[in-house]
RNA sequence: GCGCCCGUAGCUCAGCCGGAUAGAGUAGCACACUCCGAAUGUGAAGGUCGUAGGUUCAAGUCCUAUCGGGCGCGCCA
């Protein structure tokens, strides 16, 4: 496609003195609304270099581009030049490129296949996956997804918290209380029992601790019934997590955790004490970091067993080593900005250039309107049952409608589950929200169904327009039946789509895409609602059935990136 | 106490590297289905952009202070 904003730079360079083509660029804006323009360039800057009022100088320059066959209009509105690119060709170079590249309108190969690796999601076993968990699973994926579509090959690690003296006292409480068939049939409810359970009795026979530390040490040691009681729980968990996974349509490439590298520490504790940054206080081993303004970071404890930092800095180590990657992308709450700081920092310390590769991409806090979740008062909302409502309330509207029945389960999971997910990719990650129902159930305006619907009714005109219709439209089309204000502002949102995913790349931003593909639906909306598409005469009925061909890959591309389906019907 | 983040319409949020009259959705109000799917569209209403200073031709945007909320700050992860 025409780069509009460099052709533009181009030919303001040729009709001004003194200023370079990057600094015209620069200057180039969108007018804040469309009826002004597509685009502006404000000439305050100006003053000063040609010393003339700004009006003066953007009335000149109106004038001396006016005749280039880029614009249908250029006019001078105070110190603004207002440029109005020529509509039919605008028209026709998008929408071209959107029907021809279909669902790979958008892509790209800037990543030329280097490696880009995601942690995202990284539940604890044993511990529910409820509704704050979401946020990395979701937000994770779709950064995935986008850096996929960029050109990148994506690794996707899910860092399972999957050890710890926590097994222990599942192991001692397991051998007390448990039975199997219980854990096999609710794993996750099981174990979590077990384990407030141990807390329990705990508080009255400290004896436990001891065993329960005892028992993991044995575990950390390899003995054989230990060993094989973690792995059976471990498994059994990430059965039930795999369950939740599919739902979302969500997949890892690895689900190497904390345990994956538990015996890969000590060689980096060597390190650090080879390289003199460890000093000893207190029993404790730490690295202080007070030159760059930051908290002393413990390594080991007192008794000499690793932190959560060892542990990420083996893990990064064993990634740089095991894939080479270009970039170490880490979706984990902001509540551990200051951990991902000191590692990264401890990383850059110990002189490994690729520290500043490894990136956090940090989160808000999702809480109750009762207040913050809690597993042990079992104040928690559970991700399943959000989804199995979503889906639920899908499957009621769907039959309410009664639209084309054929399968309704696939659709309604389909729509239910993407409007969870649209609603998590909605705001910027790192804002706090508080989880409403009323809010995840609401299919209305600015939703996953909305646009989801779109979509779906875009699809539907294809259908009515006939293969012949589509086939003709692929081939070719007269882009002046397409040039209204409706039409040419879903243009110029198709237009961007490609920069939009650039842009939600560069700053770890799914919902800049999730706000375009909104754009995108309501303005075809508007277009569906102004002009009548499917027309007597041909050469419309074809250029129109274009248009909408390019708004539906826009939407699915988009709707595909933030891991959500696009049904042809709903 | 120190550090980081957030504060824009009743509510949930956008606002490109500072640029024109601060925009959506939602709730409430008024409309539009004999018409390509009404999970839609249109209109009116709703704002001292937390507050006070400062920089600038120009500040929701940058700087300083302050208030409110969230998170974090050596033996959890």
């Amino acid at each position: 496609m025409i780069n509009y904003r460099e052709k533009i730079a181009d030919v303001l360079t040729h009709h001004m003195e003194g200023i370079s083509f990057e600094e015209v660029l620069d200057m180039i804006e969108k007018p804040a609304d469309p009826k002004m323009g597509d685009y502006a360039l404000p000439c305050f800057k100006l003053a000063r270099v040609l010393r003339k009022a700004p009006p003066m100088i953007a009335k000149g320059i109106a004038e001396s581009i006016e005749d280039e066959h880029l614009f249908e209009k250029v006019e001078a509105v105070n110190a603004y030049v207002n440029m109005f690119v020529d509509r039919n060709d605008f028209a026709h170079e998008v929408v071209a490129e959107a029907i021809e590249k279909g669902d790979d309108f958008g892509r790209s190969d800037v990543g030329a296949h280097r490696k880009v690796i995601v942690e995202y999601s990284s539940p604890n076993i044993a511990k529910p996956f409820h509704i704050g968990h979401i946020r990395s699973t979701v937000i994770g994926s779709s950064i995935a997804n986008i850096y996929d579509f960029l050109g990148y090959d994506i690794v996707r690690i899910n860092h399972l918290g999957d050890y710890g003296t926590q097994f222990g006292k599942m192991i001692v409480a397991y051998r007390r209380w448990g039975n199997r068939e219980d854990v096999v049939r609710e794993p996750i409810k099981t174990l979590l029992e077990y384990y407030t359970r141990f807390h329990k009795e705990a508080e009255n026979d400290p004896t436990l601790e001891d065993e329960a530390r005892a028992t993991f040490t044995k575990l950390e040691h390899g003995e054989k019934e230990e060993m094989e009681l973690w792995q059976w729980f471990r498994e059994e968990s990430l059965k039930e997590f795999t369950r939740v996974y599919d739902m979302l349509g969500i997949a890892f490439d690895s689900y190497k955790g904390e345990s994956f590298y538990s015996d890969k520490m000590p060689r980096f504790v060597k390190e650090l004490e080879e390289k003199g940054l460890l000093e000893e206080d207190q029993g404790a081993k730490i690295v202080r970091l007070d030159e760059y303004d930051l908290p002393v970071a413990l390594i080991t404890k007192s008794d000499g067993s690793t932190l959560y930092i060892t542990r990420d800095i083996a893990a990064a180590v064993y990634r740089k080593e095991t894939y080479d990657f270009y970039k170490n992308i880490y979706v984990v709450a902001s509540q551990q900005n200051l951990h991902f700081q000191q590692w990264i920092q401890i990383l850059e310390m110990m002189g490994y250039p690729w520290a500043r590769d490894c990136v956090h991409v940090p989160f808000g806090l999702v809480s109750m309107e009762e207040g913050a979740m809690s597993t042990r008062e079992g104040r928690v909302i559970f991700l399943e049952d959000v989804l199995n409502r979503a889906v639920e309330k899908t499957r009621e509207i769907i039959r309410e409608k009664n639209v084309n029945t054929e399968n309704i389960e696939e659709t309604a999971a389909a729509v239910g589950i993407g409007a969870v997910i649209f609603n998590e990719l909605s705001n910027y990650r790192i804002k706090d929200y508080v989880f409403s129902w009323d809010h995840v159930l609401n299919f209305e305006g600015e939703t996953g169904p909305y646009v989801q619907y779109t979509h779906a009714r875009a699809c539907s005109i294809l259908r009515n327009a006939g293969e012949e219709v589509v086939a003709k439209a692929m081939k070719g089309f007269d882009s002046t039946y397409i040039t209204g204000d409706s039409a040419h502002e879903l243009e110029s949102l198709l237009y961007e789509f490609p920069d939009v995913v650039h842009e939600a790349g560069d700053k770890y931003e799914p919902s800049i895409v999730t706000r375009h593909i909104v754009d995108i639906a309501q303005a075809y909306n508007r277009f569906y609602h102004d002009e009548h598409i499917l027309t007597d005469n041909e050469d419309e009925k074809v250029a129109k059935v274009a248009l909408v061909m390019a708004a539906k890959n826009a939407i699915k591309n988009g709707l595909a990136l933030l891991g959500m389906e696009a049904p042809e019907r709903m």
